[in-house]
DNA sequence: AACAATACCGGAACCGTTACTGAAATGAAG
DNA sequence: CTTCATTTCAGTAACGGTTCCGGTATTGTT
């Protein structure tokens, strides 16, 4: 590895070029008024040396840096994972670069206050743009543009992608009903995200679109993780009439009901049906193949990169909110109520 | 969301405090030598106008930013995502903040000076260090520490953290061929990167070392992806003497193997027995679950994490390289060979 | 040939921050 | 009452770029 002691600037290049430092910076930044030249003299010099120019510096002056941040709340979770490869996408097409801003210490992250520094840090100085995935905080203090992704508020008042999530909940609702269920358990998410409200909703108003009543002891508070999915689903499975289906509010969840319901002996779905939401990749490969709710998660990475992309170059947007629609994913987790339902058995 | 025209300066927080630039500078660093009380004053000014200091302006101006950079080569691989998880935790520990570089577009990265670009980039002027995950490049040029993870040369010349390759490939020999398998069939990865290559000879010494010719047929030169390792395991199975366990130098091209298998209509591991390497969270729940090489992915991240911090810190490293051992992995994809082979069936 | 227009390039100011230098104020010591 | 050290702060020069402005040299026009 060669450790060179000073970085090459700018003014080596135009020092060895002969030139001057804003000759240079002419060249670099393809400004028409250079002859080609000193053109291909200064390019064979840049060449010659390696050099790239400071981020910083370059930022610093010119509030234009070509660069998106994008701020994370946890590298752990398959959601802002798959977010980021859908960011990835269209930044790589868009010719922009990323800069991913994280920090590892999930108990940090729901702190709003810690969010908004990440936010100024990058838009501040380096990127020139930012996208924000399931924020904590409803609002952001920013003086360049911001795409937020699973906000946390109903009506946003930035730009935002969301999932349809109640009526994707409520899909799956009334796919569990048809299969013929009656006592469906749900495992909610953390309860001060909005996506997670908004699936609790669909399935409340799923049972209550079939005039089933809502039995609280059926529905657990969870938090999106597999180990808090194992514990909710034991509790719901000691209840004295322990639910024939478990929907819970995502796919980490549902993965640990699996196991849970496994570990006691029982199948899935023979003797429990059980249903996720997020369609992450695991979900397709555990067995039982995962019924689930498709939000097409890189998708919603990608149009928010395109939108912040829009608002860089001072497009307006269509629409503020783009609303990513879901989809009903049926894999082989979940079956019809066979026993002691005298309803209607079609051959299935 | 607040929209400020104009991003808070550190002029803005020295004038409403009534102090001048300098000692608002000193504040912020925790200088010694200013007094409790304007100390109090500044952070309450700092608070109220909800001031973040550019990141640009004080990487530019002091070499120190608390910031490690990352360089990833694809964030759609199992491998630097995992690699990642690890860096996170080191970071989150130790206090530091990470931003991580990546670009989307797979085939400008494996363009050694597109890496270079990168470190050069992230080194120069926002971070006290770099990470690269399994570079094109050999060398890089740096002002500042780095560390690389899976490096692509037998003998770095700049700190690292390599996977015990060979050794890991060649237990996972000495296991098939224990099981009686002759006929192995081995998918290569990248042959451009080291670690493939390693992996390769693992493969050749296993056989090797009992007394099994290779056979060139049964090399297939494959990507690390799912879908070449489908297309080469169809060619091994429509060898004339096709091999009675294939050996993927990755898990996803495993996976690819498991499905090609299944496909043509035969079961892992009844028909076919199959192998993988690096034990990606996928290779456990997928079915059968595969048998691989766990190499601690996430571990390698943590490990070259810590090895970076001390180099910012200026303490020397105990091993300029870090060898990661490898670890086999038994699960379902893989059987003892029973019918045709009169050797030693010991009851297992 | 004289002048205007244009192409090309250098000089200098500035972006927001930190490090260095030094000055005013205060207190201690002679 | 002077002298000197110490504390606390302000002023200023960088850091590495970009951009505006203006100055030559070249070309075009009459």
């Amino acid at each position: 590895m060669k450790r060179a002691k000073r970085a090459i600037t700018i003014q080596d290049v135009a020092r060895a070029a002969g030139v001057s430092v804003s000759t240079v910076s002419r060249v670099l930044n393809d400004k028409d008024d250079v002859s080609s030249e000193t053109y291909g003299k200064v390019q064979d010099i840049i060449q010659e040396l390696g050099y790239t120019s400071s981020l910083a510096a370059r930022s610093m002056r010119s509030r234009r840096t070509n660069v998106i941040g994008l701020v994370m709340p946890d590298v752990e979770q398959p959601f802002p994972i798959q977010v980021m490869k859908g960011v990835n996408q269209a930044i790589a097409e868009a010719n922009y670069d990323l800069i991913v801003y994280t920090n590892g210490d999930v108990r940090k992250n729901s702190s709003a206050t810690r969010e908004q520094q990440y936010v100024s840090l990058l838009n501040g100085s380096i990127a020139d743009g930012v996208i924000v995935i399931t924020p904590a905080a409803t609002t952001f203090s920013t003086t360049s543009p911001i795409v937020i992704v699973d906000p946390n508020n109903e009506t946003p008042d930035c730009p935002a992608v969301i999932a349809t999530n109640r009526d994707g909940a409520l899909a799956m609702m009334e796919y569990l009903i048809g299969l013929g269920h009656r006592r469906i358990g749900f495992i909610g998410g953390r309860p001060e995200l909005q996506s997670a409200l908004r699936r609790l909703q669909g399935y409340q108003d799923g049972l209550r679109q079939a005039n089933i009543p809502i039995s609280p002891e059926l529905i657990q508070v969870g938090d999106f993780s597999t180990q808090t999915g194992i514990i909710c689903a034991q509790k719901l499975l000691s209840l004295p009439s322990p639910p024939t289906a478990i929907f819970a509010a995502n796919d980490q969840s549902a993965i640990g009901v699996i196991k849970a319901v496994q570990d006691a002996g029982l199948r899935v779905p023979d003797d429990l049906s059980v249903a996720g939401f997020d369609n992450i990749p695991e979900a397709a490969c555990i067995n039982p193949g995962l019924t689930t709710v498709d939000q097409s998660i890189t998708k919603m990475g990608y149009v928010a990169t395109q939108m912040l992309i829009s608002l860089i170059q001072g497009k307006p947007l269509d629409n503020n909110v783009y609303k990513m629609t879901t989809r009903l994913i049926v894999r082989d987790s979940c079956r019809a109520i066979a026993s002691d339902t005298p309803s209607d058995p079609e051959g299935d």
